[in-house]
DNA sequence: GCTGTCACGTTGTACGTATAACCAACGCCG
DNA sequence: CGGCGTTGGTTATACGTACAACGTGACAGC
């Protein structure tokens, strides 16, 4: 008859405050409200109705209380043979639009007491690492945004349900999707320009290959083509001020100089407005320049940036509704959510001699 | 003989693309192998060596690429009792230090193969939701930032190893902490303004109750002390730029008016910078700002941000690392990390008049 | 009195993994 | 040739939970 010990307990003497008391069990709780493991199960899952008098029932939560004990989760997924986590990937937290999107799938994973863990998706390496062992859980569905791609294969390998974010609504089906209307929103951004009356634009795009940003640039091609005599030019940018800063003067000193910087993220309209700055260029009487995405930023510059709102939180929200849908065998919705110009101070009539 | 059937495969018709293939346990490698599960268990936990032959460790590696074997992370969990596992609590990730130590936290983790799941400390709320049950996962340790005193209960509650970052080294003794000197930041930034001259100096104070905050106003107040002349008066804020405006229009618009604003926050900072254009003065040469925290909000400003340099990521890394070495049985390193003061574009000399 | 039928629990697994303990050959030496 | 170490595995648990199936008295109906 082997024994087997258990493991981790006495082997290596845990340094830490408390004595490491043992975490008691459904077992202990059990014991110490004198019925079977078995029932605490059921009264402390909720199912007992009709199965365990209300009597008893009061005393294993008592017992329960008292004891302190809380279920194992591990154990639980391990029976249940799911998680009721999600795994987020992002490509980055410190832009705060995926700051947001992660606030908002939280709160409604939270609602529906579901956990989110965050696989920070590798940037330039590729999926090198493996985004399913590197969240240390086992998980029940993939939320991914903003996905190169070539990544997309690493998250299908995993067999999970997954939703995607900001991503070609026709492009290969995930089991659900969840869409911003970006290219209205650079037709709202552009359409301000123009009516203003602007004509010479420079484009400051970001140098990232998403579908979000394709789409920004087609968006503004098309509706620049709509108005007689307007012209675009474009100056890619690495997404961070400093290259925006390169970039957008590069644009601002061309001849003939453009009258207006229309930015693919706020990030490159804050370089813009420094680059504009420091050529002696008065934003937004000199040069009109406007962002995308609407972060934080946008509004600790001054003048505040005019720039297209993006509903962040609820994107984050809404993958993972759909995602919970997806979970339930539920129809997933797939919303396209609608975003809006939000005028500030960084756009007027371009000026008089021009 | 009771039979239980297994939950979750039938019941419910899980609607996703792939027709749910249950996925391969480290028993169907064996049997594809021709060895017992717990060969398989041996080799791919890597403590074969002189226990199996060469060959059939090969044979089971791949046997298990074969048929995409993934281990089951609750299993193992159970099993060890131990998750690999740390809870991060922070009060919002949209702050960008946050996320930066949250970025730092990650990669020392994944370094050493392990997970971290965020929890997004409520902040008006208090503790009313449990950190250890919105984590849905069993955890090892615990990291915590900036928490505000009442807060620290419910996470010693878990009896889990704890972490703090950003607090009193003096305090409630956690199994390690991770510090910053702050007191010496606010100094540089402090002395930096008194060198060049300005002696009527405007805090602008986060009304926020955590141990840094409370430590920067402390330390401002005394290098203040120490130079003949110069005084300090304080507005206080909430943690936004909007809020900062209000507050820094109050500070600007006092008489006599203070040539120089120093405060908490790279995002007061921001709202001091506005409320100073908004009133007509010119930053730096009419009033001097510094920031705290060296955001990347600051150098996204024109000018940029004179402000003192917190090392973010490695407070995250700093904080994970003290964790394994807690976890481990080893002496938890508890650094205090310096900080530095960056000079940049909003401060100068107070003007020739004043 | 015998049989249903509840009401209230209990017993017995099984989820997938890691590892202690055991065991069969085989070679080698005295 | 018997004993013994070595090599290369296998067998048997146990982790803590959820739930299917199985009692077991009590009480009612006929």
């Amino acid at each position: 008859m082997a024994s087997t010990r258990r493991p981790g307990t006495a082997d290596q003497p845990r340094a830490g405050a408390s004595p490491e008391r043992p975490r008691p069990t459904s077992r202990d709780v059990a014991r110490h409200a004198s019925v079977s493991q078995a029932t605490v199960s059921l009264v402390l899952g909720g199912k007992w109705q009709g199965r365990v008098s209300p009597r008893t029932a009061e005393t294993v939560r008592a017992s329960a209380r008292a004891l302190g004990y809380r279920p194992n989760l591990a154990a639980r997924s391990l029976r249940l043979g799911r998680t009721r986590t999600a795994l987020l990937v992002v490509p980055a937290l410190t832009h705060d639009y995926f700051a947001r999107v992660h606030a908002g799938a939280s709160r409604v994973a939270a609602e529906h007491d579901f956990g989110v863990v965050l696989y920070p998706s590798p940037e330039g390496t590729g999926p090198a690492v493996d985004p399913f062992g590197s969240a240390r859980a086992a998980l029940d569905g993939v939320i991914a945004s903003s996905m190169a791609p070539e990544a997309l294969a690493a998250l299908r390998e995993g067999g999970l349900p997954l939703v995607m974010l900001d991503t070609d609504p026709a492009g290969d089906r995930a089991a659900a999707t969840v869409n911003l209307d970006i290219a209205d929103g650079m037709r709202q951004a552009a359409g301000h320009l123009l009516g203003l009356g602007h004509r010479r634009l420079a484009h400051l795009a970001a140098d990232v290959d998403t579908w979000t940003f394709g789409v920004r640039a087609r968006a503004l091609t098309q509706t620049v083509a709509g108005t007689a005599g307007a012209a675009v030019r474009t100056e890619s940018s690495d997404l961070s001020v400093e290259a925006a800063l390169h970039a957008a003067t590069r644009a601002l000193t061309a001849e003939p100089r453009p009258t207006a910087v229309i930015c693919d993220d706020d990030l490159l309209a804050a370089g813009a407005c420094k680059a504009a700055r420091r050529l002696g260029l008065r934003v937004p009487e000199d040069v009109s320049v406007t962002g995308f995405d609407d972060l934080s930023l946008a509004t600790a510059l001054e003048p505040e940036l005019t720039t297209v709102r993006l509903p962040a939180e609820e994107v984050g929200a809404a993958g993972m509704r759909a995602l919970l849908d997806v979970l339930a065998g539920r129809a997933a919705s797939t919303p396209v959510l609608a975003v809006q110009l939000v005028q500030r101070g960084s756009t007027a009539e371009p000026p008089a001699r021009s």
